[in-house]
DNA sequence: CGACGTTATATGCGTGCGCATCTAATGTCC
DNA sequence: GGACATTAGATGCGCACGCATATAACGTCG
């Protein structure tokens, strides 16, 4: 049984390590990708996975997003030509989502962006 | 020299236990206290601190939120009769943040479910 | 086949956030 | 003292989020 103190460390600086990573990539990709992090981490997930066409379920479960945020996000993703959205023709209520070459490219771009501020504000392993 | 694939992953990791820990306190916190994340957090900075009185820009380098953000959030606080704008006497741009009993008793019953998510939802020290 | 429950996704709504800016008080230099 | 920069905090604005609900397609059971 782990003592109160040491669960509510451990949250606190889990707290701070992801605010610390997540509000400077926000902004970075923002400003040099014009990407929120929801849309990099889920175009990440569409190009790193071989099958083509991706289920809004099967993203939704990878991802942390509620099921309607994920929805806009994707929109904003379809918006902005880097991603279109495909019904399914054997069930007719689900979506597939599939990248575009552009949303390929800004992927690409946006990555080293991504690793850089990883490098840079991810503290080392130390926990 | 760390390999960029080892650092995806512990960001990876970290996006997911912080979200899974942050959606079910928000979530519980709201529900059985009427509190955001932020407001509990600036309980307890208020409360575990001895001083009486705190200045904003004392919360603000402790906390993760930016400083409209935990502006917004003492006012929460203050509009709910958990906390107290004072002036400062000395420079009367500086603002004292102050907790109030309500505010103290609030915390005590929002700490237990607080501790409660946490020992559910924070996964053991396995990093 | 038709009524009804269920599933997959989209959307209305309210909220908290960060950024940029505003306001007001203080410090500085002449 | 007066002009100007600086600092602390509040506020306008747009945005992404989650929750609740709407929409539409499917499954089921009579």
């Amino acid at each position: 049984m782990e003592p109160e103190t040491d669960l509510v460390e451990r949250w606190r600086s889990l707290l701070n390590s992801y605010n610390e990573v997540a509000c400077h990539l926000e902004r970075v990709l923002h400003d040099t990708h014009g990407l929120t992090l929801s849309e990099y981490e889920t175009l990440d997930r569409l190009t790193t996975q071989e099958c083509e066409q991706r289920r809004m379920q099967d993203l939704a479960e990878q991802m942390y997003l509620s099921q309607s945020a994920l929805s806009r996000t994707v929109s904003r993703l379809v918006n902005g030509g880097l991603a279109e959205r495909t019904s399914c023709q054997a069930d007719r209520r689900q979506v597939f989502v599939e990248i575009t070459e552009a949303g390929r490219q800004r992927w690409a771009e946006a990555r080293r962006t991504h690793l850089g501020v990883l490098a840079e504000h991810l503290s080392p392993a130390a926990s």
